[in-house]
DNA sequence: GCAAGATTGTCTGTGCACAGATTATTTACG
DNA sequence: CGTAAATAATCTGTGCACAGACAATCTTGC
C-alpha cells in the first residue's frame, strides 16, 4: 500500500500524471484476480447483449432450446439446474418460448408437480440459425484471446466450476 | 448437435442416465466459454459476497478507500472511470463512506462541478484491515487454481480487458 | 394408510447494473 | 462578451439475478 499522497488533486495540464491515476485499473486488474475477472465478464456480457439484440432468442433460450434437442423433454428443475439459470427465471424463459411456439409444457406423466417441456418442430430451424451464429458470437466476445488461451480460459473456468 | 432423443422423461430408477442428463453442464462449458466464463464469475462473485456479508465495507467501498489511499483525493468521475463502477452508484457508495466518517465530499478548488473526495484519519485502519483480508478471500474465490493457474488467468482477463 | 417432509412451478420483493433526464458549472467558439 | 456544447454529480426507471414464500404434489417413515 502506497503512502497516501499529498491533496493533489487532477491537473487540468496535460502532464502524464506521474501518480499513475489515469491509468490505475490496469494496476488494480494485476494484483486482485476477482476483480478482473469480475469486469471482464462484464466486458463479454456486454458483447454477448450486443449480439444478441437483433435475434430472436435471448440467450437463456437458445440455451433452453440446444438441452431439449440434446436429452430430450425436460422439467423445468432438469434445465434450471443444468444450465445454471433460476428456477424463476426459468419461468419467463419457458414462458416466452411457449409464446413463441417452440416448446410447450406438458405435463409429466409420473410427477404432476413437473412439466415436460417438449421442442415443437418448429423449434428446429431457429436452434440452428441461433447456433450457426455461435461462433461469430465467441469470436467477438474473446477478439483479445488466441484459440489456445480460449482452451486455457475454458480449462480453468472448467476448474473453478468444478469446486462449486 | 445430437440428434433429438425420443421422448423419454426423467426415469426415476437409479439407471446412469446414458444421454448425460445429469452432466449436461460440465459439457455445455467446454464447448461455450462465454457461458462458462459467466457462470464461474456468479460463483466467485458469491464467495465474494458470503465472505464480505460480516465486514464493514463492500468490495466497491474498499475498492474507493484503497484508490484514494494510493492516488489521494480524486473526483467520483475519476473513481467510477477507474475502478469500473458505474456514476450513479458511486453516488450511494460514496455515501455509504461519508456516513461512516470515512471519507469526506470536499469541493474541488478548481472545478466546483465536481467533488474531491478526500480520506479521512479513520480510514486509514478500516483500510488496512480489509486489504488484510484480501489474500484469504482470493484463497477462498479460487480454491480450486494454483498460484501459476492465478497468474495465467489473471494475464487472460487483462487481454480481454485491454480491447475494451 | 397417514402424517411429515421434500420437491415443482410460480410469485413477490430486494438489490445491483445500466440508460436517460436534470441541474449546476465549466469550456469552447464566434 | 455571450451563447452553445461538454462535463460532474444526482435522480429515476428498467431489467436481471437471487432469496424467500406459497400451493400443489410426491415421497418417506411409522
Amino acid at each position: 500500500m502506497a503512502a497516501p499522497q499529498p491533496s493533489r488533486l487532477t491537473s487540468p495540464s496535460r502532464e502524464p500524471e506521474a501518480g499513475g491515476r489515469d491509468r490505475y485499473f490496469s494496476r488494480l486488474a494485476q494484483e486482485r484476480p476477482d476483480i478482473a475477472l469480475c469486469r471482464a465478464t462484464t466486458v463479454v456480457t456486454r458483447t454477448l447483449d450486443e449480439e444478441l439484440a437483433g435475434r430472436q432468442l435471448t440467450m437463456a433460450q437458445h440455451l433452453v432450446l440446444k438441452m431439449l434437442s440434446d436429452v430430450g423433454p425436460c422439467s423445468q428443475q432438469e434445465l434450471s439446474e443444468q444450465l445454471r439459470i433460476d428456477r424463476s427465471v426459468m419461468v419467463g424463459c419457458i414462458d416466452g418460448l411457449e409464446d413463441s411456439g417452440l416448446v410447450r409444457r406438458e405435463r409429466h406423466p409420473r410427477d404432476r408437480r413437473a412439466y415436460a417441456v417438449t421442442l415443437t418442430p418448429e423449434a428446429g430451424p431457429v436452434l440452428e440459425e441461433a447456433e450457426s451464429g455461435v461462433p461469430h458470437l465467441l469470436d467477438r466476445a474473446f477478439v483479445a484471446l488466441t484459440a489456445a488461451e480460449r482452451r486455457t480460459l475454458t480449462r480453468l473456468m472448467g476448474k473453478i466450476l468444478d469446486v462449486h
